[in-house]
DNA sequence: TTGAAAGCGATACCAC
DNA sequence: GTGGTATCGCTTTCAA
């Protein structure tokens, strides 16, 4: 049989109404225990479950909540998919995913529309004008996830958005590279017009300002792997000394660049270069490298995306733009310390 | 207004019936020209889109395929869930992600059956045998999906499976550090349970016994970093000589051994010990090391995975059990040649 | 080609 | 607490 057992079917079976099959299954309706257990037995022998369309048909909730992502090349992603779809999972939803290839976005939109999605996460993706106010009339309450479209004050109104606190970031990391004693300070950007890479710099730069110095080479990484080796050996080469600390925008690009420093131009990190990133990734992108990073935790982005879609899907709690703090953390590296233990001598 | 236009209202704007609205996005359907414009351009005015859910309640199709997955840490499973998302949006499908926690599948799965999907995919998941049943009797195709819960060539008749041909893979392995004179040929297992461990190994010690040797050394490494770091710091201890290569059963694990080898006991990756992998990974996971690797091709299993999973839910083509080839290849280090270019000196 | 009407499977609002 | 009935938005016969 191609469909499981409908309401009607249990209700046969179980010699009462569909109306008390459905209560069975309603969380907090009033259903005496006895037809409960009629209903209950009845169910399992025939295999029944909800069918969660016909619900959402009449409901008006899917319980679904759409993902959109453009690619997954930075781990930090993979861990919000992951944390986001299992939080999601608690409180009854579900993910939908949607790989957009960056600009078509708003193709992809139309897609999710047709699903009656409760509820938009928005996660390395900009959302056209066109697009924001399509989704605005449907009235689907939608989420920038890290980053967001407009960093206008005006924009922080009407829209929802759930960033770290980027300029902060990056403003203390100029304060530690300065308090260090570095001279020669360089930065590599993500993709140029995107917030999470405008605030960083503008925050790092504005530090580096107030001390009376500034960015000594600048290059530009995409936010990509091979984008950020080719930036590396930009800020490396030609004439002149080279930097001796290097802020790059996302972990993601400061793991490339340590690749490029320790193996193509035999420098050691830290010890010639300091290297600090952005974001959070698991020890397995790191992995024997020593990275200080400004940490934004996919945790409580995640949870503060949670509580701003429940807010919003079920009350009618006003956008919000929750912008979470991150801290800086040296990821310690596995090199052993001056005195190996022993247990590494075979 | 909370949900958007109805085909009612198109159909009332457009002074056409609400079938003449059905017909028109329906793909195929008979409707003169000057209606099908009519309907448009109503469409249009409302931002009409047609409801999937309501849809799917009256084809039984939903256009849902669910992918159980249960951890992401492994770099392979974002590039899965990325090129099969892709892939399925290309043909209409989309992907609802379910993380689950490697034994609670089944409560997983009574929820993807309300949401009537299409089909279902299992990557890294295994399937209580109460499960399969309750599966195949709902009529669901459900795909294994890397790894499968029984390898007994019975089980190959009658469910549907996409894994790499693991046992060549390891005999591969197995025959390329035999031909290059290694004599402690040491082995890192995943979960000892999985078939894609169990493939693989016994690949490997089925050409060394072939070749009248065996495995010098095993450890278990649980397909985990930390798992797979212990596991090295294990094997590589102890009285005796050290392996002078090892075979582990996946990249990701591979990555761990590498960066112990190389930071934790000082040891040269490659030229001290000749390190393996399995499975494939983006550059940015095994970026400055080099490594040698049997390569399952993310995209040709999802390709296999999209044609099988789209022949089952269309017609009614048998299960297949599909093996797709694996084959060694050498990741290239970005370690410099003997002499680095110019570039690399500032 | 077109429109009217009958469901798909569930929930919600009634009276009882 | 319980059962009948309208309804959600659409696809699908079936006549016209």
């Amino acid at each position: 049989m191609k469909s499981s057992a409908t309401a009607q079917e249990v209700a046969r079976l179980a010699q009462v109404s569909q109306s008390a099959v459905s209560r069975t299954f309603t969380p907090g309706a009033s259903v005496s225990e006895q037809t409960r257990a009629k209903v209950l037995s009845a169910a399992a022998a025939l295999g029944y479950r909800p069918n969660a369309m016909a619900r959402s048909l009449i409901t008006r909730q899917s319980r679904i909540v759409a993902l959109v992502m453009s690619y997954l090349e930075n781990q930090f992603y993979p861990l919000v998919i992951q944390d986001l779809s299992q939080k999601l999972q608690k409180q009854g939803y579900h993910v939908l995913m949607f790989i957009s290839d960056l600009d078509e976005a708003d193709e992809v939109m139309a897609e999710i529309l047709q699903y009656q999605v409760d509820g938009i996460v928005l996660a390395s993706t900009m959302l056209s004008p066109s697009l924001a106010n399509s989704c605005a009339a449907s009235g689907i309450p939608i989420v920038q996830f890290n980053r967001v479209a407009d960093t206008s004050a005006k924009a922080r109104y009407g829209t929802n958005a759930v960033t770290s606190d980027n300029r902060r970031g990056g403003a203390l990391v100029a304060e530690l590279l300065l308090a260090r004693g570095f001279e020669r300070i360089a930065f590599i950007a993500g993709l140029e017009r995107s917030s999470t890479s405008l605030e960083r710099e503008s925050g790092f730069a504005g530090a580096l300002a107030k001390a009376g110095t500034q960015v000594y080479r600048r290059a530009v990484g995409h936010y990509s792997f091979d984008g950020a080796k080719a930036a590396t050996r930009t800020l490396f080469s030609g004439t002149g000394e080279p930097p001796d600390a290097l802020f790059v925008a996302n972990d993601h690009m400061a793991i490339a660049a340590m690749d490029v420093l320790r193996n193509e131009l035999q420098l050691r990190v830290p010890e010639d270069v300091s290297v600090v990133g952005f974001d959070d990734v698991p020890q397995a992108a790191w992995g024997a490298y020593q990275l200080t990073t400004v940490v934004q935790s996919v945790e409580r982005m995640v949870n503060a995306t949670v509580e701003l879609l429940h807010g919003q899907m079920l009350g009618n709690a006003p956008p919000r733009y929750v912008v979470v703090p991150c801290e800086l953390v040296l990821r310690k590296s596995v090199r052993p310390p001056a005195d190996p233990p022993d247990t590494a001598r075979a």
